[in-house]
This record gives structure tokens, C-alpha cells and sequence, in this order.
RNA sequence: GGUAGGUUAUCCAAGUGGCUAAAGGGUGCAGACUGUAAAUCUGUCGGCUUACGCCUUCGAUGGUUCGAAUCCAUCACCUACCA
């Protein structure tokens, strides 16, 4: 797994990525890691899967690994089912023990993914910080972590204070106490498993130094905490989300298809940036598709090498490589003459619908009512308007015609139907 | 606690009795151009509907009126100034 030389420390890496937003006694730091150290990365079970805003600090984790260090990625059954009050707003419904469960579960399968815990020499550990909160009583953990916390101090940090100045929304005092279970994840960790260093993205500042000072006090132990960059993109949008939702890992929530194209159509200004972020191609590598994109831009050289080397991480070679099949026959242009063997690339990769056979019989089915059925258009006057502006193609051939029928005739290899929406919205329609 | 102002669609924001599903801008969606870009230009932009049209919306609840986002009352929240 080893890729980098061995002499190659991991905080160089880290900054010419970009990836370091902030850490404590970054000097010390330094020379601790030119020896494998142990670290640590939360991830709270929030959702059944992870976007790709949870992949920086993953990576992160991964890129620790490939140098010799020893990662431990915690999944937060504790911490997740009392909710974070960094970042947010407003107070959360907590979840229920059986969603939390199963997302932890499937969280879990996604984690072990991108780290290697077969490795003999630093392999990845993965605990879920449940396993040392759940027996502890309440009583005792204010005896023993409560009196090392000052409320004053508490109430100072920016996660609790931007919802104390905020009367309307308030915190409760569940998520008041969210950072002393993080702390005291790390002073166990740093206990039980000799764990020094804590990372996470920069709305962690709070809860990291709080672990680092509570177990100091009760180990006495000088331990680490660095926070990667809140990616943004240029134009201002949020990261991961598009109009459809987040892009999620896993490929039930996402597909293949769907998570390379959200990287191919990255902004010209972030790619470079993104590539550094995202994958672990080198500075070398990188360098040369930046000069490529900059002299350039029409080619896309560093948007489709980006989006190769993270679908690859995520999904695998296999299904990547189907993925840009796909991705190249759409948008390749012409779909004449293609053949039922290419054709079949696409269908599968591409949202795919099912219909009746016999509905396509006689008249056929209204393109409208297609559309919808399709889930291109959410009703039938939208897809009226949509087919009047010109924005929908049947098997890549325009359709002005709002009373088209759509009938057997229209069929691919007798079996498909391409509808496109717009410039990039494509679904098969198979015939049973 | 006092006084003044505010709460409009996905967001910002105009509208102060009928011509208002509600100006303008943003976002979104679609089109042209292009590189599956950016910038620019065009169309569209509450919901359903082939259409006629129907339904829902202007903080909440009641009221006045043939007719209310618009007037009145009560309540809730927000902002500013005063204390």
C-alpha cells in the first residue's frame, strides 16, 4: 500500500495539499510524526452513508496510513446519538437506536473500505466510541470528566456560543455536553490505545482542543489535534450538494454514473485544488495536469483524470470504467449506428426505467406521460413546458412535439428508449 | 416595560381594497453559444391540467366588505430607538 518514500513527512504532504487548516504546536508536532504516531478520526452515524464532505477527513486518515502511521477511525455510536451542535443552527431530532444502529453498521462497510487493515505493520483499527461510554454511569462521568471542564470555557467556544447568542433556537443540554464525550474519546483513546493526534474538518476546533486539554489533565499526556479545510467551491455553491441532494458513497444513493459526473462537472477554478484534496495522484502528477488544464481547459485533462481517481477510491476500477463508458457514449455525440452491444454499456449505468411492452403498442404511450413516469419531469404540465422549450430528446433526436406518442417504432434494438432532459439528464426506458 | 417599524412565493424584495398567482432581482429549470465549462443572451419559474379552467399562497386566528396580501381586532415572532 505503501506508495510515497518513507522519508516524505506526512505535514509536508498534508500543506502542499492544502489540507491543513489548523493545528496545535505545530512545531512539536513536526517532530512527532517523523515516527509512525497513532491518530484518530470520528465519523458520527448521521446518515446510513457517507458524502463526499466526510471524504477529506477520511482521506486524511488513509494518507496517515500510507506514510506509516497507525489510523483508528471511530465511529460515533455515542457521540452520534447525542448530536453535535458544531455548524448547525438548530437543535436536531435525535435519532432512534434502531436507525442509529443500522447506520452505524453501514457506515462501518464503508470506513473499512478506504483504509487496509490487513497491513501487518500500522493497520487501520476501527472502534465505535459506544463500547467505552455505554458503561460508565452517569454519575461517574461527572465526577471523573465533568469536574475537569469549566462551563465558563464551554460557553466561550464558538459551537455553543453562536447557539447561546441565538435565543430563538437555543442548545439543549444534550448537545451542550456533546464535546466532553469527544474529549473523553480522545483521553481514552490516548490511554488505551497510545493515540496522540486527533483530525477532523475545521468546525472540530472546539471539540479537539477540549479532548487535548482533558487529557492532559487526566493523563498527562501532551497529545495533538489538526483540522483540515471547509471546502468551498468558487462560485460560492456548498460543496457536495447539488440540486438533487448530496452526493452520497454509497452507490444505492448515488449511483456510479451519477458520483463521476458530479466530479467531471467540477469547476475550471476548483479542479486543480480538488485534485490535491481528493486524490492521492502526486505533486509531480498533479503539476503536469494543471499545465494540461491551463493550456487547455476545452480538453478536461485534470477534470477526467479527478474524477477516474475518486470513483476508483469509492467504487472501484470496474465499475468506474463502466461509468465513463457510459459517460462517453452520451456524450460523445452521435447515437447512430451505435451498436446493442455499446448501447447496453449505458443502460444499468444510467437511471433505468421499466414499461409494459403492450403500452407501446397501437398509439403508444403520450411523451408526456413518459417523461413523468421516467422521473425526468414531476408532472405532465412540466413536461409539456419542458418538450415546448426544446429540452427533450428522444433516443438524442429533439422532440418539439408536446402530443408526441411514443410507440414500439421508437424502440432501440426493440427493447430501449434514451429520453434526455436538458443537456445532461439522461434515463433508458426498457420495455418488458 | 415604552415607542416606531416589520413578517409576501425556494431566497431577497415591491405591492397598501377589485385590472394580483402577486412587480423587480437571485437561485433553479430549459434554449443559443461553448468544453457535459465560465461569461453573455433568450424563455420559464405556486400546484394540477391538452385546454376552458380548477386548487393553494402574502406570520396565525377571527372580523368588516359584493370583493382583502391590502381595512379592523387579538396573538406570535423579528428589527430599531428609548428605559
Amino acid at each position: 500500500m505503501a506508495i510515497y518514500p518513507a522519508r516524505v513527512s506526512i505535514i509536508d504532504e498534508l500543506k502542499w495539499r492544502g489540507l491543513i487548516a489548523d493545528c496545535t504546536d505545530a512545531a512539536e508536532l513536526e517532530k512527532k510524526v517523523a515516527a509512525p504516531i497513532t491518530l484518530y478520526c470520528g465519523f458520527d452515524p448521521t446518515a446510513d452513508s457517507l458524502h463526499v464532505g466526510n471524504l477529506v477527513p477520511l482521506l486524511a486518515l488513509r494518507r496517515f496510513q500510507l506514510l506509516g502511521h497507525h489510523p483508528i477511525a471511530v465511529a460515533g455510536g455515542a457521540t452520534g446519538s447525542i448530536g453535535d451542535p458544531s455548524g448547525k443552527t438548530a437543535e436536531r431530532q435525535l435519532l432512534t437506536q434502531e436507525i442509529l444502529d443500522h447506520n452505524i453498521a453501514s457506515v462501518k462497510v464503508q470506513l473499512a473500505k478506504l483504509l487496509d487493515f490487513e497491513t501487518k505493520q500500522n493497520p487501520a483499527r476501527l472502534v465505535d466510541n459506544a463500547s467505552w461510554t455505554k458503561g460508565i454511569s452517569f454519575l461517574d462521568f461527572l465526577r471523573d470528566i465533568g469536574k475537569h471542564f469549566s462551563v465558563n470555557q464551554m460557553v466561550a467556544k464558538e459551537s455553543v456560543r453562536a447557539r447561546m447568542e441565538d435565543r430563538v433556537v437555543g442548545i439543549s443540554y444534550t448537545e451542550f455536553s456533546y464535546m466532553l464525550l469527544q474529549a473523553f474519546d480522545f483521553m481514552v483513546l490516548c490511554r488505551d490505545a497510545n493515540c496522540e493526534l486527533q483530525i477532523g474538518g475545521s468546525d472540530q476546533w472546539g471539540n479537539i482542543t477540549a479532548g487535548i486539554e482533558l487529557t492532559r489533565k487526566k493523563t498527562g499526556k501532551h497529545v495533538f489535534g489538526l483540522t483540515l479545510p471547509l471546502i468551498t467551491n468558487t462560485d460560492g455553491s456548498k460543496f457536495g450538494k447539488t440540486a438533487a441532494g448530496a452526493i452520497w458513497l454509497d452507490p444505492k444513493r448515488t449511483s456510479v454514473y451519477k458520483f463521476y459526473q458530479f466530479w467531471i462537472n467540477t469547476d475550471d477554478r476548483d479542479v486543480i485544488r480538488y485534485l490535491k484534496y481528493f486524490t492521492f495522484l502526486s505533486q509531480t502528477e498533479i503539476e503536469a495536469l494543471e499545465k494540461a488544464h491551463t493550456e487547455n481547459p476545452g480538453a478536461r485533462v485534470a477534470h477526467k483524470a479527478l474524477a477516474k481517481a475518486v470513483t476508483d477510491l469509492i467504487h472501484g476500477e470496474n465499475t468506474t470504467h463502466e461509468a465513463i463508458r457510459a459517460s462517453e457514449i452520451l456524450f460523445g455525440g452521435e447515437l447512430n449506428g451505435i451498436s446493442e452491444t455499446t448501447f447496453n454499456d449505458i443502460v444499468g449505468e444510467v437511471p433505468t426505467k421499466e414499461i409494459e411492452k403492450s403500452k407501446l403498442d397501437g398509439v403508444g404511450v403520450p411523451l408526456v406521460e413518459l417523461l413523468v413516469h421516467a422521473g425526468l419531469c414531476h408532472s405532465k404540465g412540466q413536461a409539456r413546458k419542458d418538450i415546448e422549450g426544446g429540452g427533450v430528446n428522444i433516443n438524442n433526436v429533439r422532440e418539439a412535439s408536446a402530443a408526441r406518442l411514443v410507440t414500439a417504432a421508437d424502440l432501440l434494438f426493440g427493447k430501449h428508449i434514451l429520453l434526455r432532459k436538458g443537456k445532461k439528464n439522461y434515463v433508458v426506458v426498457s420495455a418488458k
